[in-house]
RNA sequence: GGGCAUGUGGCGGAAUUGGUUUACGCGUAGGUCUCAAAAACCUAUGGUCGCAAGGCCGUGUGGGUUCGAGUCCCACCAUGCCCACCA
């Protein structure tokens, strides 16, 4: 047993004064490696052992790279803004700035505990002003460049933690950090334009290495589907409504045209609407319901039908009822759809619930039973009848396009990034309100706008953020004319310092820049970025959108900030659930530091399984890593265990060599670590020695893994240097290649038998031998070979009948 | 309902990408050491029949392709994640 606290704080402290063992340069003659892990949120509770797993695997990849001879940035930061440090330090009477000084405090000793190679000289906060100062600078660009706007536009709110949410917080319709369902809220609102850049979001997924599943998600996502547009008249009037269909082949088929509830359309019309209160009220009903309650399937489909207006279906010239049905959704297609019940599910409901008519227009089904969605052949469409249902969406859209009433058109479902939080813990949004000159930036040598100090951060519960309580920081002059002004008073969301910190690390104390080119020209791309798979549609796509809008600008040099992904499965906890407090099943990585060491924790979570996948905690499975130290320490003190290397012990270290560089590389850490313990086994072996250099290679390719255990044998075994200086181990492609193998012989597919040549056989030799077997010949008996399948250097296949 | 995964011992998982199924670890059983226990070490460990040699079965289920399938194809079942009245 080796005393791991005692060692690893030991070297901590060493190699804490050693900057050659973990600071970058910025500039070398060795090539770059950028490694990055998420920052981590520094939240009240610690660190948790997730965040050891993808940190331990990729230091152990950082660690081999400079070995390797690259010069490595592992950097590492705080993306500290954000609702939970806000809720915390409300609910425990504690300011925010000190709740997180606090936590940053705490899982900085607890990452250094774990002994990681982070380039702590570059570390970051996005709540520091000198950094956030950045944040304001970018957002002023995206204003500036039109990016960002303000727009008066129904959000999700929750009531619980009165905040907006943007749509991507709001999944299935409840609050991402509460679950409180939300509800629909009309506030004016900052949001970025990231739908200007869906078309390269999806395009440039080309240029990089990501995950399948992760470019899949992304591309989902962001939603993009062709379709057509198609002007409906509104009768004796000049206005019209346009509506969004993917099926325009079956536009014979409308027979009514349906309006979200939050379609503007309405009330601009209500004058003609005649049953105006009994719509109105419908109206308000709806918007009231949260998405959840809107989306149920389950859920029969109502609606008001809106009576006094008729439009024309630009096909046909047929008068169309308008009606308004919450199944309808605002904010995709224009808030308008078409109705055609004969081929669509919803509509064929919505349609039977009433009594409108169902008019088949596309062949095939048996539409007095149910609707025909799949495609076919068109049918009561006039000149466009025959068609098969593509050719007639191509004919139809055209003739929309020719008659300048429609089109063909790109829809997303990506929305616009509503960018504005009532909170206080985040980026003031560096704005000012003046009656006279409007929205009026603030000028860059003001920046930044700094978040004033004060005792009262609790959320108004208006939709107001608590800033707009203090009065002497809300008013102000305004930049352009002097004259009184009023500073916006919402702040960024969380997601706004972290969709650029990357940057930052290149050049993290620049003053007058957000970092310097040369240095960004010299660090980027990252070059492997690992996180979870669920910012894939959050934080990831965010800081591709800005670092696009920054490659627009000039300001960095790569159109994709990130040149591979990959992502790294959740811990679990032991009873196969995810880890929370309210469970009570959470693991303090400190006490596991304490009782097993760093060392064995980083092994552990290495070896656990494959490194993608969701793996639930196993405390046997630590205690199995920890006597693998254990029994790697017993025998590198035991003196009679060094010798000479034979052959085939020569051979077992070359292969380990492969192995290791191979398995690091792919992030198939599981079966590295397996590699290891195999060895050990094999030294372990009766009378196995090792000469004292390839006992020193088997430490070198652990060292990045184990960093401690293996720095305090190699100082043992005479070393005066740290081993993490140490050059990555070579291996011979002849020594990997085995003079002998087992050739495995096989009777119908079967295996049967194997024997042990030596390689290089020829073909004739080895089924004589093989045949002279007892074995063969006892399977074979009487009945005929009717082929032989000899694999080279593998198995032989003897087909008989 | 759609998309993406996944399904291998008692458990976590491995399998050179079509060629020895179950590496490595955990657990379990037996042994060594000990007054005893723990730790450590050694041995065994898919099921089944057999004293044994050995046989048969076995990667969710059913088919298919192949000399040969955990791996490829088709259908089904189950589980997980993401999305979901998206028109």
């Amino acid at each position: 047993m080796y005393n791991a606290a005692k060692i690893e704080k030991k070297w901590q402290e060493v190699w804490e004064k050693n900057e050659k063992l973990w600071a970058a340069e910025d500039f070398s003659e060795k090539p770059k490696q950028y490694i990055l892990i998420e920052f981590p949120y520094p939240s009240g509770e610690g660190l948790h052992v997730g965040h050891v797993r993808s940190y331990s695997a990729l230091d152990a990849l950082a660690r081999k790279k400079r070995m390797e001879g690259y010069n490595v940035l592992y950097p590492i930061g705080w993306d500290a803004f954000g609702l939970p440090t806000e809720n915390y330090a409300i609910k425990n009477g504690v300011h925010p700035r000190e709740a997180t000084d606090k936590n940053i405090k705490n899982y900085r000793r607890q990452i250094k505990s774990l002994g990681l190679s982070f380039d702590w000289k570059r570390e970051i906060d996005t709540t520091d002003p000198d950094y956030y100062k950045w944040t304001q600078w970018i957002f002023l660009k995206f204003f500036e460049k039109g990016l960002a706007y303000q727009a008066e536009i129904p959000i999700n709110w929750c009531p619980k933690c009165k905040i907006g949410l943007a749509n991507e917080e709001a999944i299935g319709g409840v609050c991402e950090r509460c679950g409180a369902p939300a509800e629909k809220r009309s506030v004016k609102q900052w949001l970025l334009k990231i739908t200007a850049y869906a078309d390269r979001l999806i395009e440039d997924l080309d240029k990089v290495d990501y995950l399948e599943k992760i470019k899949t998600q992304q591309i989902n996502w962001i939603g993009r589907s062709y379709g057509t547009n198609a002007d409906f008249k509104i009768k004796s009037s000049d206005q019209k409504i346009t509506v969004f269909t993917t099926r325009i082949d079956t536009i014979f088929g409308v027979t009514a045209l349906i309006l979200a509830p939050e379609n503007k359309i309405l009330r601009e019309l209500k004058e003609k609407i005649t049953n105006w209160p009994e719509v109105k009220n419908y109206i308000n009903e709806s918007v009231k319901k949260s998405d959840i309650e809107r989306t149920n399937e389950q859920k029969e489909r109502v609606g008001v039908e809106v009576k006094g207006i008729k439009v024309i279906n630009p096909l046909n010239r047929e008068e169309v009822a308008v009606w308004v049905a919450d199944y309808v959704i605002a904010t995709y297609g224009g808030g308008a759809v078409m109705m055609v019940p004969a081929h669509d599910r919803r509509d064929w409901d919505f349609a039977k619930n009433y009594g409108i008519a169902i008019k088949e227009v596309v062949s095939g089904g048996d539409i007095s039973k149910e609707p025909h969605i799949e495609y076919g052949r068109v049918i009561n469409s006039k000149e466009f009848n025959g068609l098969d249902s593509q050719e007639a969406i191509e004919k139809i859209t055209q003739w929309l396009a020719d008659n300048n009433l429609g089109g063909k058109t790109v829809n997303y479902k990506l929305r616009d990034w509503i960018f504005s939080r009532q909170h206080y813990w985040g980026e003031p949004i560096p704005i000012v309100h003046c009656d006279k000159c409007g929205t009026v930036p603030v000028p860059e040598n003001d920046l930044p706008v700094e978040l004033p100090y004060v005792k009262k951060y609790q959320p108004t519960g208006t939709g107001e953020s608590p800033l707009a309580a203090i009065k002497e920081w809300v008013e102000t002059k305004c930049p352009n004319c002097q004259g009184p002004a009023k500073r916006e008073t919402d702040t960024m969301p969380n997601w706004a310092g972290s969709s650029w910190y990357f940057l930052r690390y290149t050049d993290s104390k620049n003053n007058n820049v957000f970092a310097d080119s040369k240095k960004l020209g010299y660090w980027l791309m990252v070059d492997l970025y690992n996180g979870g798979m669920e910012h894939t549609t959050l934080h990831l796509l965010y800081s591709r959108f800005w670092h696009k809008f920054l490659y627009d600008l000039k300001l960095v040099p790569t159109p994709e900030p990130y040149a591979k992904r990959r992502s790294h499965g959740m811990v679990l906890a032991e009873d196969n659930q995810k880890m929370s407090k309210s469970r009570d099943n959470v693991l303090n990585p400190d006490d596991i530091i304490e009782t097993h060491g760093a060392d064995s924790l980083r092994i552990y979570e290495m070896f656990m399984g494959p490194f993608d996948q969701a793996i639930n905690w196993n405390t046997n499975g630590l205690i199995g890593c920890r006597r693998f130290l254990d029994r790697a320490w017993g025998i590198f003190n035991r003196p009679e265990k060094f010798g000479s290397t034979d052959e085939s012990a020569e051979i077992k270290v070359h292969q380990l060599i492969k192995r290791i560089s191979e398995d690091l590389e792919a992030m198939k850490f599981n079966t590295a670590i397996s590699a290891f313990m195999e060895f050990i086994n094999f030294w372990s072996e009766k009378d196995r020695t090792l000469s004292k250099k390839d006992a020193e290679t088997f430490l070198r390719l652990l060292a990045p893994s184990a960093p401690h255990i293996c720095e305090e044998l190699w100082f043992s075994l005479g070393n005066k240097k740290s081993i993490h200086l140490e050059p990555w181990p070579q291996y011979s492609l002849e020594m990997v290649e085995e003079g002998e193998y087992d050739l495995i012989i096989q009777i119908n597919g079967k295996m049967r038998d194997k024997v042990r040549i030596s390689k290089g056989l020829e073909r004739p030799e080895i089924e004589q031998l093989v045949q002279a077997r007892d074995a063969v010949k006892k399977h074979i008996g009487d009945k005929e070979v009717k082929k032989i399948i000899y694999v080279p250097d593998r198995l032989i296949n003897i087909v008989i009948f």
